[in-house]
RNA sequence: GGCCCCAUCGUCUAGCGGCCUAGGACGACACCCUUUCAAGGUGUAGAUCGCGGGUUCGAAUCCCGCUGGGGUCACCA
């Protein structure tokens, strides 16, 4: 493992075809701390070769999906850099001078097979219980048969001569050298029939002239790598250091995907996951530190990630336990900070305005304490606030009366309250807490029935933050107006009954 | 199917020949705190380190085989 601590540059290498897959950003996670804790470079190149499934507006949104997660590129679109630029259907001159010059050295040959025929020569190879792969028809072409297919400007893509015989190594730095059997692999397409590059060629193109040092993805490309191998011995290149990384798997074992919920980091992010919680998570899938260590802030994370520690067997994307990181760092944020990310949600909801007021804004970051330690998401937030926006508007007398009690005696207790609190000299806390535990003496009912019974009646919910501060953020009014409100609703119980 | 990779509690992981009667975290369960829910605290259960052979005084750690799982076999990346 030589000079793995000298400053690297890795990349990140999408296709802008759709959303970033989470698994994607635990590669690009990778790659950005590798390259910081080095203190190289972070680099993202759009790989746009394949006309076909070119999806418009694919290439913003995955920007703004690492941007998101704060993870910005030090050299790419938008950003430029030396070797600029980073979009490779903007770099097909420099695919082709380079396919042009191992096409002389004979590592590359034209094919003019068309898809039919490829087609039925596995149709044929299948039949024969042969492994599928290109018959070489084109790399054995007599020179006359080459002088006239070349003069008959008919189609034809870039091969490459995979040596016949001999063996490729990879050397995986996580799992050590790979041995691939040379006589097995194909002559794979190099340069399509359309003239662009196919992924094979253009990484290696553009990791050399980006003079990339780690080749970092995902352990998919495993089978393809002795073919990346090779071309760097053709060119005559030296390798990057080869880093393979384990995939994030769902909860069946099997590469994450759709049918496991969600896969996209944008999913994540908009349910209101935080960007370091994710991170750190994330950083977790394939990766650990020691013993004990989890909860890791971004500069402890970048201080400490090693490629040494990275293991070779995937992992499961465990959701529990991404609940409970979002959790510990939504608790840590300051009140202030808390407000600030919840306000979209709540505008989203219409608990606010889409340009919160500064009134509006000071009134959110009174409740927030009430939440924070409840919020296992940003978007719960709306719900376990709305109780304080909107008054419930009937009560289940199931929940307002206490198990022990009736109607009337709840009644009474609730009315004995509303009279204590109308009287109260302040509306803080301590004093309504204070005044209320005396009135369960007084009444001679055990705290758990009072405080029970009034938090259905000032929330509707059995379920609340804790009833005095509750009460306290409704403010005396409100409080009083949906306690007699309970009462009234008791009382009509009576009458009925 | 060929080739390749992988294999420690349900899950994420620590472990890189003796410190392991295998450590931590999530989850589960119990208890404490407590006005509910959370949060927090304490504790319990949970892994014969996939199986079988070796090597060694000694193996979760090294080697071989097997089994299981995964990946890959495009003019997609």
């Amino acid at each position: 493992m030589t000079n793995t601590e000298r400053p690297a540059r890795t990349r990140f290498a999408p296709s802008p075809t759709g959303y970033v897959h989470i698994g994607s950003m635990r590669t690009v996670i990778f790659e950005w701390l590798w390259a910081r804790h080095t203190g190289g470079q972070f680099v993202l190149r759009i790989e746009d070769t394949d006309r076909n499934r070119y999806v418009e507006g694919a290439e913003d949104q995955l920007k703004e999906s690492i941007r998101r997660m704060g993870l910005m590129w030090d050299e790419g679109p938008d950003v430029g850099g030396p070797f600029a630029p980073y979009k490779q259907s903007e770099r097909l001159d420099l695919y082709h001078r380079h396919a042009d010059e191992l096409l002389a050295k004979g590592h590359l040959y034209k094919c003019w097979c068309t898809p039919e025929r490829l087609k039925q020569v596995n149709e044929e190879k299948q039949a024969r219980k042969e492994p599928p792969g290109y018959d070489r028809h084109c790399r054995n072409l007599s020179p006359e048969e080459r002088a006239e297919l070349e003069a008959s400007g008919k189609q034809y893509v870039i091969r490459l001569a995979v040596p016949l015989e001999g063996e490729t190594i990879v050397n995986d730095l996580i799992r050590g050298p790979i041995t691939f059997q040379n006589a097995l692999q194909n002559d794979m397409v190099m340069l399509k029939s359309d003239g662009f590059p196919t992924y094979h060629f253009a990484v290696v193109v553009d990791d050399h002239e980006m003079q990339i040092t780690h080749a970092m993805r995902a352990d998919e490309w495993i089978a393809t790598s002795p073919l990346h191998v090779m071309l760097y011995q053709f060119f005559g290149w030296e390798q990057p250091v080869w880093v393979h990384l384990p995939n994030v798997l769902g909860a069946d074992g099997k590469k994450l995907s759709k049918r496991h919920g969600d896969t996209a980091i944008t999913d994540y992010l908009d349910k209101g996951y935080l960007p370091e919680a994710l991170l750190n998570f994330l950083a977790l899938i394939g990766w650990g530190y020691d013993e004990t260590t989890e909860i890791m802030t971004r500069d402890e994370l970048i201080e400490r990630f090693t490629l040494d520690r990275i293991s070779p067997s995937g992992g499961v994307l465990n959701l529990e336990k991404l609940n409970k990181f979002n959790g510990i760092y939504i608790r840590q944020l300051s009140t202030a900070e808390l407000t600030e990310r919840l306000l979209p949600y709540l505008a989203d909801a219409g608990l606010v305005g889409a340009e919160p007021s500064a009134a509006e804004r000071a009134r959110i970051e009174e409740l927030v304490p009430l939440i924070q330690e409840r919020l296992v998401v940003l978007s719960e937030a709306p719900d376990l606030l709305r109780l304080v926006f909107t008054a419930p508007d009937s009560y289940d007398h199931a929940l307002l009366i206490p198990k022990k009690l009736d109607a009337s005696t709840t009644q009474q207790a609730l009315h004995a309250a509303t009279a204590a609190l109308r009287e109260l000299p302040s509306w803080e806390v301590a004093v309504i807490e204070a005044r209320l535990r005396s009135l369960t003496e007084e009444l001679g009912l055990k705290v758990g029935d009072l405080f029970m019974a009034l938090r259905v009646a000032a929330t509707g919910s059995k379920v609340s933050p804790p009833l005095f501060e509750t009460m306290h953020a409704l403010g005396r009014e409100e409080t009083l107006t949906r306690l007699e409100r309970a009462i009234a609703s008791l009382g009509a119980v009576g009458t009925a009954a």
